[in-house]
DNA sequence: CGTGCTATTGAGAAAAATCAAACGTGGTGG
DNA sequence: CCACCACGTTTGATTTTTCTCAATAGCACG
């Protein structure tokens, strides 16, 4: 694909915004990205967190359907819709590739609508941390420290909760032993099965 | 489409449920399913609710990722799996439309993450009583009176809500002159402007 | 005409939100 | 280089929302 320009761009740049025209597919090379909808009141509803490899801005129609924003410093490849379109057009297994990747979304949001619907404050976090060591692992990366360049408000909205009970969650995890902060935006689980336990089995044990 | 079964089936029928090897591609002709996913602890997400023309059971996978399951009598083509997958090898087209098919239930599905993460019980319910109107509005069908065949239980399992917060929120729609239920299973919307208020503008006015 | 299910209503408890204050930390400019 | 400032985080007190538990009522079906 020697048709995509390459970008290096700073933290807390929007790549676009809910609603705009969808001018382009974007592949995110290196970094993290968040996807959102925004909210008449000016809250945000946080859809996901995207890493390196991931393709974010496909849209079947004109314009995007939410908001994409960097959470670090990045560099992705950035390719022209119709360029995008052509591409598709050209090469069914790219679309069949297309279709699968969008079955995966799917099935990550419902388990996202899970977790939001049906879970404790507690059990939410826990769900969102051994997701992020879960992705960190797809992506084969080593080492048991995560990078966690969110916030707690990035956090909170993700999960349908507030910035406060997301810290309170975290401290929490830290008293019990389950989780250290080595330092700013990292994450250590020191006990997983604890998470998922917290999970599954609604009540203590 | 030759290949396929017809099939009736009663009330509170499965079609399938979550895990199982997916055999089977169901069309919904008539009636209406709910899809969910189960909880350790017994309790169920719905994830959504389908109606006439509605394709259900489309995996990428070998299993299905959901349960599915009849609110109402209901008539369903079935196609075997291997025969569904040769069509879509052999159409292009058909690859595409569910391409198109899954973006659309994808932005489905983060419109009730929306709803679920960030807004109160009633501006869920109202958002719940505005989608129904809009999927029969999609269906083309005419009068004002909504079917709606899922019990109290449903909505709440769909909201993350209790059933009891539900019951109440038809009460106070009800109490406001909102809504109305003219017999058991059907809902007449008599205000869907302040129900779209409440969804949007948080406060009173 | 019961009987079982669904729905409603109420009272009290629990979870999370809200409001408020203080803390740490990294970055900036003096 | 240090002090200060802005921002994210933690923590606490209180309020609100929703859940839970419980009892009653309404309906459809046999």
């Amino acid at each position: 694909m020697g048709e995509a320009e390459q970008l290096s761009l700073g933290s807390r740049t929007a790549l676009f915004r809910e609603g705009q025209p969808a001018r382009h597919v974007f592949t995110l090379m290196h970094g993290t990205a968040k996807l959102t909808r925004l909210l008449p009141d000016g809250r945000e509803q946080v859809l996901g967190f995207r890493f390196a490899g991931d393709v974010i801005g496909y849209t079947g129609g004109e314009t995007y359907l939410f908001a994409a924003e960097l959470l670090t410093p990045a560099t992705l490849c950035r390719l022209e819709r119709g360029r995008f379109d052509a591409l598709m057009r050209r090469l069914p297994a790219l679309e069949r590739r297309f279709l699968d990747l969008c079955v995966q979304e799917l099935a990550a949001t419902q388990d996202q609508l899970v977790t939001v619907g049906r879970r404790t404050a507690e059990a939410r976090l826990a769900a969102f941390l051994l997701q992020l060591a879960a992705s960190r692992r797809l992506r084969l990366e080593t080492g048991t420290v995560l990078d966690m360049p969110m916030t707690r408000s990035d956090i909170a909205d993700f999960l349908g909760l507030t910035l406060e009970t997301v810290s309170r969650g975290f401290t929490a995890f830290r008293r019990r032993g389950w989780v250290r902060e080595p330092s700013h935006n990292h994450v250590e689980l020191l006990n997983p099965r604890a998470l998922t336990e917290l999970i599954e089995g609604a009540a203590c044990d």
